[in-house]
RNA sequence: UCCUCAGUAGCUCAAUGGCAGAGCAUCCGGCUGUUAACCGGGGGGUUGUAGGUUCGAGUCCUACCUGAGGAGCCA
């Protein structure tokens, strides 16, 4: 067995060349004398077929003896697949078996939700999670070029804070030796320090929200990217927005055919996110789902001066093919930090994307109040510690600018473009309400 | 926190208030081109928990536990 490795995706280079390789049985079937053993290795599945004439006794041994996700190291030589063109298999010659795995839980059979996220640990081995978590990984690849090769600086931001940053949320609250801290619900407050500094940044790390939300849309540890921008005004953050999304759209049109193919997803509606996406002012918005109530397909009536409801985000969504940019909420349902529209003072600079087909807000932000008055004006309005943001006041005092930007919610990306149904299956190990294990 | 639904073999599910079953997994046997392979056989159960109604409860009632979906809130 001293073969070297070669890996699965990579076997149309050696065909009719010995290869060695080392990876798990992911299933098993045979005719007699003739096995079929499905292997993976990571990068890859081929189907390897041994014929009990060809092979010593001991590997055919081991080929019987070989159960679902045994760990196994097979040498052989690929060949096209007889009956599929442009399809390998591997002739095996020798099998070696590294550890012959007990009794696997996840049979090539359905299962439950809960039973599946019981064993997330093992359940990351099957082709579809494989599908997906490989075009989370290439969103995030995604993401970093886009602003990398935009000049943007990557300035993470920390994860314990000292106090609210919205002062919104629920927080989850940690022993900071002798003092309480909480864990980030946003690295948005430091962006806008390091802003200051480096013109353009961004962060990009895990988020933590309290909340005890109970749909297909929350986690309670999310991982977010926030770029800011200096001298950015609102219009200049929704183009910035639409740029983003559309280049990580085409990314992974571009590079994981395949794992979209496999999760059946309708390529056609990615195809059609290029600039522009359509913008609608909050006060348009309303008008929309005023009529849409009026015309039944809306259960509810929206009123002016609510923020928008999920429901209401699937049906604006669903006028689209595109995402929709909804812009100037009223001040009052945001944060404080929202700079306000110097036309309508009672609305906020502030833009919400909506993914089309139904899957809701992905990417929120907006243009940050730019004076020292608005900001401690808003604080004492939100009944919060002026204290707490001493730092943050300052840099309203130093060399205050316009500075803009937004917050894009990975597994929300990736649950959107994979076309899910649910995020919990967007990060390897999803952390929920009463979903802390494994 | 509120609303709705569901808990039966390791897994997915069936069983009119009347003997608790099937497929997959596992074990044994068969099959030289299989594709969630197939064919034959074996083992496998405190029906989520605690009460109650009944001659008799997986099935009906009450409470609790666990999970799922939705609302609110958010990315």
């Amino acid at each position: 067995m001293n073969t070297k490795q070669t890996y699965i995706s990579e076997i149309g280079g050696h065909l009719g060349e010995e290869v060695a390789i080392k990876g798990w049985l992911y299933n098993k079937r045979s005719s007699g004398k003739l096995g079929f053993l499905e292997i993976r290795d990571g990068s890859g599945l081929i189907q390897g077929v041994v014929s009990k004439k060809d092979v010593s006794d001991s590997t055919w041994d081991a080929s019987e003896r070989a159960t679902q996700e045994s760990s196994i190291i097979v040498r052989g030589a690929p060949r096209e697949h007889p009956k599929k063109p442009g399809v390998y298999e591997l002739d095996v010659h020798e099998l070696e078996i590294v550890q012959l795995a007990h009794e696997y839980p996840i049979t090539p059979k359905e299962h439950g939700v809960e039973f599946l996220m019981d064993h997330r640990h093992l359940w990351l081995r099957s082709r579809r999670q494989q599908a997906i978590l490989r075009v989370r990984h290439e969103i995030i690849r995604a993401v970093r070029d886009f602003f990398d090769d935009d000049g943007f600086i990557l300035c993470d931001t920390p994860i314990f804070t000292p106090a609210a940053c919205e002062g919104t949320t629920t927080l989850f609250e940690v022993d900071y030796f002798e003092d309480k801290a909480y864990l980030t619900q946003s690295g948005q407050l430091y962006n806008e320090a390091t802003a200051a500094a480096f013109g353009k940044v961004y962060c990009f790390g895990p988020t933590f929200r309290a909340e005890k939300s109970k749909t297909r849309r929350h986690l309670t540890e999310f991982w977010m990217v926030e770029p800011e921008v200096a001298y950015a005004k609102l219009d200049d953050i929704m183009t910035l927005a639409e740029r983003f999304l559309s280049s990580i759209v085409g990314r992974v049109l571009d590079r994981r055919k395949e794992e979209l193919k496999q999760l059946e997803r309708d390529t056609a509606q990615l195809e059609k996110i290029v600039p522009p996406f359509p913008r609608l002012q909050y006060d348009d918005a309303v008008k929309l789902l005023q009529q849409g109530h009026a015309e039944g397909n809306l259960e509810s009536r929206f009123e002016w001066g609510g923020d928008l409801g999920s429901p209401d985000e699937t049906y604006l969504s669903g006028l689209y093919d595109k995402p929709v940019m909804v812009h100037r909420y009223p001040a009052a349902v945001k944060a404080f930090y929202m700079e306000s529209d110097p036309d309508r003072p009672d609305l906020a600079l502030c833009v919400d994307v909506l993914a089309p087909e139904g899957y809701g807000e992905v990417i929120g932000g907006g243009e940050r109040a730019a004076s020292l008055e608005l900001l401690m004006q808003r604080i004492n309005e939100h009944g919060l510690p002026e204290s707490a943001f001493d730092w943050y006041l300052d840099l309203r005092k130093y060399g205050s600018v316009p500075h803009a930007g937004f917050g894009m919610g990975i597994e929300r990306a990736v649950t959107w473009i994979c076309g899910l149904e649910h995020v919990r299956e967007t990060i390897p190990f999803p952390r929920m309400l009463y979903r802390l294990k494994p």
